[in-house]
DNA sequence: GAGTGGTCTAGACCACGCT
DNA sequence: GCGTGGTCTAGACCACTCA
């Protein structure tokens, strides 16, 4: 059944009940076969289903019963935001339903403000990469992100580096870094200066988001401002109570 | 060791581990003991031990890494939602440093609008419990909440409900109601007519919340819209990559 | 009572990072 | 090569729900 060992069996076990959610295989409000029915069918053990359950539990795509069964989630379809998706943009949209389109609005180097060097540990006046990314919802443009990184980590020529790309990719691929997790603030604020690129009017509310990626060594790696128009994208995230 | 057998063990070993780190026994980017080491100083097994670790991992306490060892996050003081703390506003209150009050501005009982039925699943004109509440952050008004809950759902006569407690034990108390998961929408908006009672002006704006609760059977038990003075409270949450 | 998910054990082997 | 975390197995017993 599971050929392929190139990935971890429950990432593939995974990969597949999500399908079966998704197709509607295993409908909304449906109840999913029994742990040990799965583990039968997989050919694997109940504790590797177990552990791939329990992911899909945390996202809130499933729920679990004790003594009864397991559960398709009626409302997920509702929700375009799951656990670690605030700060990657693109996958928001695409699941609140639009085409996504993201434009490189400026690619350059600046140097940090007090600020930025507090923020990414380093010193005053050292050179970063701005990029300052514009993202479109079916052509109309929804997201202002505006990105800083210690230019000493990009591993190419700054003409190489693709702003069309999710961030973590960027970072994989042109800083050869990976993140191991993000902190996001929210706050809401007027459109000001960043109404215009948004087609707002400057008295218009948006939603900012201020983003702080890190590697697994703790260190800041990019830093980000993001204005949202949330007239049109509206995030919205569940999380299952533990 | 772990005498009383009341509560599961891995919880336990979770309450502990959770205190250490608080404690500063495992300071900031310090390494925890191995995986072994943890389930021999408590005499589990080392799955056990993993399911414990697995879940300080997903918020962000501590970063794992393959073949080097289990580190503090030192980013994790910044941070006071930790995922499943943005619809309990005492909670993010306290972890923003604040003394919380809560203060119940209104319990009373009104119709059901269209809107109202639909999101509850009832029908429009049927009774609702509503709940207007006012969080105070170190004396100053930061969160305005308005709930709403079918009035069917209510065990106890609707004297005997304290608005001051946290929302999920009002629910266990009065409505007998474990809530499953929620969905929570967030928008900026301008202050307008919430404005009074937080102390804004109508022109500043705020963060709007709209939160939904569910049980374990998809059904809606209480809605929410929530107004948060994002001056004073900054939602931070993080979120682990995996 | 039968079947479900929840907890737990004692092993095994693998992938990775360091020295 | 050694120790780490990552994956996985094949059992066991418990707590719970439902007929």
């Amino acid at each position: 059944m599971l050929v392929t060992r190139s990935k971890p069996i429950s990432e593939q076990v995974n990969v597949i009940l999500r399908r079966r959610i998704g197709n509607g295989v295993y409908a909304p409000g449906q109840r999913l076969p029994s742990e040990s029915e799965l583990a039968n069918e997989f050919g694997v053990s109940r504790a590797t289903i177990r552990t791939v359950l329990a992911k899909l539990a945390v996202e809130g795509l499933i729920l679990r019963k004790q003594g009864d069964g397991t559960y398709v989630n009626k409302r997920i379809e509702e929700v375009n935001t799951h656990l670690g998706g605030l700060w990657d943009f693109a996958h928001l949209i695409v699941r609140s339903g639009f085409e996504v389109k993201i434009e490189a609005l400026e690619i350059s180097t600046v140097k940090a403000t007090e600020e930025d060097a507090l923020a990414l540990a380093l010193d005053a006046g050292e050179e970063l990469l701005l990029m300052k990314r514009l993202f479109f919802a079916d052509d109309k443009p929804v997201i202002l992100a505006n990105n800083l990184v210690p230019l000493s980590l990009l591993a190419t020529p700054i003409e190489e580096v693709n702003g069309q790309l999710q961030i973590h990719k960027i970072l994989r691929r042109y800083f050869h870094q990976e993140i191991a997790f993000v902190t996001t603030e929210i706050f809401s604020s007027l459109a000001g200066e960043e109404a215009k690129v948004l087609a707002l009017s400057p008295q218009d509310s948006l939603l900012k988001l201020t983003t702080r990626f890190y590697s697994k060594e703790n260190q800041p790696i990019i830093i980000g401002d993001n204005y949202l128009n949330d007239k049109i994208l509206k995030p919205r995230l569940v999380q299952a109570w533990s």
